[in-house]
DNA sequence: AGGTGGTTGATTTTT
DNA sequence: TCAACCACCT
């Protein structure tokens, strides 16, 4: 499935193990060192390339093999399910074929789902409980929101869940948030609101991916169910993270609780490498490890595997800006290598030929195009090098976006199966209540929507109620009560049912799959195809929960498929990737660094994009690209800016570097063939003076006074329209009539 | 119920 | 620029 990726991961060579255990043996010295060391806590800073796979997955193989622990003794636990199966997979090569299905191996939600499911009811929920997306979760709040008079134009529901998510990040139930976590969004509700939803939850039968994880803590932190705890205690003897680096602080308490038995708790991570902390991830986690698991032992895995000498001193000499590190140095014994190509283009259009070109000349040298990667800041940059590449008939393919679970019709039948496994699942009842149309408008949704948080219960009880009354239209309730009925007759042949069957049956039944069977849009096959797709693929698990379990859990298998194929994708998608060759585009100011996470989080947040900076370059063996635009289109309008601070910050001795004619150059000395280059004739057309209506003359580079925004700096002029980055928020295009010269 | 025009606002993303 | 969303219309 991920075939076209080589998974981070090298194979150490300079092993000189004592034991006569065959695994060891390619080991070297520190690596053994962090298999062997077994007993009370362990941090293994592992930097990129070094191994850190193969450490995890041998010290696993070696507490087993030693008799230390049988497998179901010990806690594995990854961030991601392709690491986690990435892991079921080498430890079941390394250990002869074993079967790995029923391991504590696994993601931190699916593990604390497990946990869940069989303590449910200590948090007032049953153990059939549904999880939910977050589409699920917004529509949710959104509704909270409105019965709570919230304005949800002036504060979106979206960005009001991701402030409850962050509290969850954080282990904070709402009886926890303090005063200092409110501000004046949602008028200062939000707190308020948070305790609405976790009881609207509870009601429903629900928890969203923040809850597994603080209801375990709940759970675990009370003293009245101690017994939970010891058992848990008594169960795992060793506990192995993997991305320690990434963890919130809600996983790194359940963690701790876990450990609290025994105290053998082995984490490996990679400070350099956490760049999730803008969802929730704590970086100083991985800090103090050693303030928080008292005697531990911190080890350093620095030999590189992967990359060329001169990669690794660039991206050493980069990350040495950021204050707060444990701090390692990588070496290889593969040479020094190639020097970084650093690219000054004009603009966009010039990056994405350039890149092309590289790609040319590279392709020429017998490089395949999947060695090669492009990877940008944000999402809309590939578009540029998408056009590109299909005038030069590039190969390639964009990694993320739309997965298969997130197609229309897919949410659409895991609606109605969710339903049916979990009668109180509101959102996935509201979801299919009148698709295919039933009849069923706003207005009856709302009173049946009323009626049910009047009295704090699920929807479809809601349904129960009002059609045992008179107080909906007969036609509309008889629909109604052929909907409750079709529910139950599903719901009663799932004991006996094959899964995949039943699943086929209630979109039949439910006149789902005829409705776009009988639609005449375009899109309408692949739709019944993906439908049928679902179907094939639900054969693959023993039941409808379990399925449902999957879906709600598990990410889709992207990127697969063969070929030879440039790989686009965002440099967070590239971590825990490797690719002989690396394109680092857009390194511009404002961009990369993104001037939004320095706005928001100042220093911290300008390390967090250097740490993106430097997974980018040590994704590559052996030669990485880098370049800037001096302009680009972003949203419509130009935007000029200067090379990334981190151009700056790649020592010139490892680097040359060409731009194009008359463009200021990042760094002083370096120079390559200029050859490669021509230079663009056409400037981008950008206005450079406005009157406005009032006479003022307003010009590029001009300060100015906005009453809604305050002071910002004129940054280009396109008509009557000015983009003006403003001190206090960020870049925006205003007219010039609400401008004033300051 | 379905279509339309006007406004808005826009990173990074896993579970 | 462009897509998503909503209020309003047919």
């Amino acid at each position: 499935m991920h075939d076209i990726f080589e998974i981070e991961e090298t194979v150490g060579k300079t092993g000189k193990a004592e034991s006569e255990a065959p695994y060891l043996e390619t080991l070297n010295t520190p690596q053994l060192d962090a298999v062997e060391t077994v007993d009370g806590a362990v941090l293994v800073l592992a930097g990129a390339g070094t191994g850190k796979t193969r450490v995890l997955t041998t010290r696993l193989a070696h507490l087993i093999n030693s008799g230390r622990a049988y497998p179901s003794q010990i806690l594995a636990v990854t961030f991601t399910n392709k690491a986690a199966l990435e892991m079921k997979e080498r430890i079941s090569a390394m250990m002869g074929g074993v079967a790995v299905e029923g391991w504590w191996l696994g993601t931190f939600h699916s593990l604390a789902a497990r946990m869940l499911r069989r303590n449910a009811d200590l948090v007032g929920l049953s153990s059939n409980f549904t999880i939910l997306n977050p589409d699920d979760q917004i529509r949710l709040l959104k509704q909270l929101m409105e019965v709570e008079g919230v304005d949800t134009k002036k504060w979106t529901p979206k960005s009001c869940i991701s402030i409850i998510d962050r509290w969850k990040d954080r282990g904070l139930v709402p009886s926890s948030v303090s005063n200092e976590d409110v501000s004046d969004i949602a008028d200062g509700k939000m707190p308020l609101l948070y305790s609405k939803y976790q009881m609207r939850m509870r009601a429903i039968n629900a928890c969203d991916f923040g809850d597994l994880m603080l209801h375990m803590i709940t759970i675990l932190k009370n003293p009245a169910n101690k017994a939970v705890l010891d058992e848990y205690h008594q169960r795992f003897k060793y506990i192995l993270v993997d991305e320690y680096q990434d963890t919130n602080v809600a996983q790194y308490l359940w963690l701790r609780l876990l450990a609290g038995g025994t105290g053998n708790i082995c984490c490996v991570g990679d400070d350099d490498q956490s760049i999730y902390g803008w969802r929730g991830a704590e970086i100083g986690n991985i800090l103090k490890f050693e303030q928080d698991f008292k005697g531990a032992k911190i080890i350093r895995l620095e030999q590189n595997y992967r990359s060329t000498n001169n990669i690794l001193k660039a991206s050493g000499a980069l990350i040495e800006n950021n204050g707060s590190r444990l701090g390692k140095t990588l070496w290889s014994d593969q040479g020094d290598g190639d020097k970084i190509k650093i690219g000054g283009l004009w603009d966009g259009e010039a990056e994405a030929r350039w890149v092309g070109e590289e790609i040319e000349q590279l392709q020429h040298k017998g490089n395949a195009l999947k060695s090669m990667a492009v990877l940008v800041r944000t999402g809309f940059q590939t578009r540029e090098f998408e056009e590109r590449f299909v005038k030069l008939g590039l190969a390639y393919k964009v990694i993320g976006g739309a997965r298969f679970y997130e197609r229309m019709e897919i949410r659409d039948a895991l609606a109605y199966f969710r339903v049916v496994a979990q009668r109180a699942d509101d959102l996935a009842l509201e979801r299919v209540i009148n698709t295919p149309k039933r009849g069923l408008g706003d207005a009856t949704i709302n009173t049946l929507y009323s009626h049910a948080r009047r009295h704090g219960i699920p929807l479809h009880d809601a349904i129960m109620d009002l059609t045992q009354s008179d107080e909906l239209r007969p036609k509309v309730k008889s629909t109604l009560m052929k909907l409750l009925d079709d529910f139950g007759r599903w719901r009663s042949l799932m004991d006996n049912m094959n899964h995949a069957e039943l699943g086929a049956l209630i979109l039949e039944e439910s006149g789902y799959m005829s409705m776009w069977k009988l639609d005449k849009t375009p899109e309408a096959a692949g739709r019944v195809e993906n439908l049928n797709e679902l179907i094939g693929g639900m054969q693959d698990y023993d039941s409808m929960p379990e399925f449902l379990e999957h879906v709600a859990l598990v990410l889709e298998n992207q990127g697969g498929g063969s070929g030879d194929f440039v790989t686009l994708m965002t440099l967070h998608g590239a971590k825990g990737l490797e690719f002989d060759n690396v394109f680092l585009t857009g390194w511009e100011e404002g961009l990369f660094p993104s001037q939004r996470s320095m706005d928001e989080k100042g220093t911290k947040g300008l390390e967090e994009e250097r740490r993106l900076a430097y997974v980018g370059i040590t994704r590559a063996r052996k030669r990485v690209f880098i370049s800037y635009a001096s302009s680009r289109r972003i949203y419509g309008s130009w935007v000029s800016s200067i090379p990334s601070r981190f151009v700056d910050e790649i020592p010139d001795d490892l680097a040359l570097l060409n731009s194009q004619s008359g463009m200021a150059a990042a760094g002083r000395s370096r120079h390559w063939d200029s050859s490669g280059f021509t230079p663009k004739v056409k400037t981008p057309s950008i206005g450079v003076k406005v009157k406005t209506d009032s006479g003022d003359v307003l010009a590029r580079g001009d300060r100015i006074f906005h009453d809604k925004f305050g002071y910002g700096k004129i940054i280009n002029i396109d008509g009557h329209k000015l983009d003006i980055i403003f001190e206090h928020s960020g870049k925006k295009r205003v007219m010039d009539s609400f401008v004033t010269k300051s």
